[in-house]
DNA sequence: CTAATAGTGTCTTTCAGACATTATTAC
DNA sequence: GTAATAATGTCTGAAAGACACTATTAG
């Protein structure tokens, strides 16, 4: 990487910015934040922040960024990398590069309270994707990129379990699928290939649920991140 | 992103890395330099530099390293983020984040000399994933990831193509798969599901090729990006 | 002719999608 | 009993893997 001899260095900001996914309900949706500041004051943005110190992890700037601004603890949370942004003019402000790091987090009750930074509001991505919520910056190209990787990870990963509580039935899951890539799936298909994958959920002792109608058996998440086979997304909303 | 208030802030150095694969005869390899100056003089690492000026875009300074170090022209090659790698002691001279792109470069007949920097050879992927050439700061787990994006992405995309020139025959993508895979396919059942996929390849007229026996057909890279259906890896090897 | 590489067809198993049926609860 | 949700089974067509066979060249 460094090959060349030591000479000015343009000044770049580092920042992280976090695309934080969930499911409420049925409606699937991401924490976006009312920036109070210029340039954008009043418009919607994803949280993130600078890197605070020299020494500071980015990994961990971005688990310290989800705990200022949206009071959740990352430690429990699916986190993963999602990408860098570094397009020179992103920023009117200056040259500022972003690694944005992508968060799954279970179904929360209660729109989160910022703490540090100003209203931070779960919205739905369907209204994000209408139009209806512009975005700061190139953060809508960011979010974008975000459903992409999901939708995708779905398929092959463990990763809807990321979206569920530690126990779960296997209609919940279903809604997972449902809700991220926007289709109607059958129950009884989905059963079998659910449970057709080794390690994907294990039974979580013969529990029970809260309905009307027969009760759903409790699974949790097994061992396996990689799904053999996978669950195959249906042709249409490709 | 930017919801703080200006603040000092930590120097931090953006750096471009480049991983460049080929498939050189049925040798499945990447571009190397050795260091000239430390830290890790005399090593094993990818391409690389730092950013030049305030407003070059990221992957506009990924083309020129790979112009200056290795005096490939990327505007025919396939180029995408491979990732960012930002751990606080990767670089032991202090902060360096470097956004890592993986490039595919077509069997090129010599081992490029390199123009700005010292030698840049192909090296065989195999050699490195033995140990056998360690490679400086973390470019061996860059390595690995970049491989196992290659790996996934033939699958489902068609980025064997990028490793073929603009005419190829169907044993040469067989070749492809199987040194980047490290298997061995059935030719015939690959000639059928590579065909059967609507948009990877298009003949390139009625040509021929020279050989002993059959001569066979040239085609090029059709206008499909994605695969449907994929064509899957084996069992093994994952 | 033989050797060598290119390309097609066929069989079997496995898996995805469509859909009927049974099971267990609340009322 | 009915309504509602959970779970299993069955049928069909598409695709994957194994493998036999035909086609076209050089010599």
């Amino acid at each position: 990487m460094p090959e060349k001899k030591p000479r000015p260095r343009p000044p770049v900001l580092v920042a992280v910015d976090l695309v934080i996914l969930t499911l409420r309900g049925s409606s699937f949706q991401v924490l976006l934040i009312e920036r109070g500041n210029e340039p954008f004051r009043g418009s919607r943005a994803l949280p993130g922040g600078f890197l605070k110190r020299v020494d500071e992890d980015v990994y961990d700037a971005a688990l310290r960024e989800l705990q200022e601004e949206t009071d959740l603890d990352g430690a429990g949370l699916h986190i993963e990398q999602l990408g860098f942004y570094g397009k020179p003019d992103r920023d009117p402000r200056g040259r500022v590069v972003s690694m944005v790091y992508l968060a799954i987090a279970p179904g929360l009750p209660e729109p989160v309270a910022g703490t540090d930074a100003t209203a931070a509001a779960w919205t739905s991505i369907d209204e994000v994707l209408s139009g209806r919520v512009p975005l700061a910056f190139d953060h809508r190209e960011i979010l974008d990129d975000a459903i992409e990787r999901a939708r995708t990870k779905l398929e092959h990963t463990a990763l809807a379990t990321a979206f569920c509580a530690p126990t779960f039935t296997i209609a919940e899951l279903q809604r997972v699928y449902e809700a991220v890539w926007g289709v109607e799936l059958d129950p009884r298909n989905f059963y079998r290939k659910v449970q057709g994958v080794p390690g994907f959920i294990v039974s979580a002792g013969a529990e029970r649920r809260v309905t009307k109608g027969r009760p759903a058996r409790l699974f949790h998440a097994g061992q396996a991140t990689v799904l053999h086979p996978p669950i195959t997304r249906p042709e249409t909303n490709r």
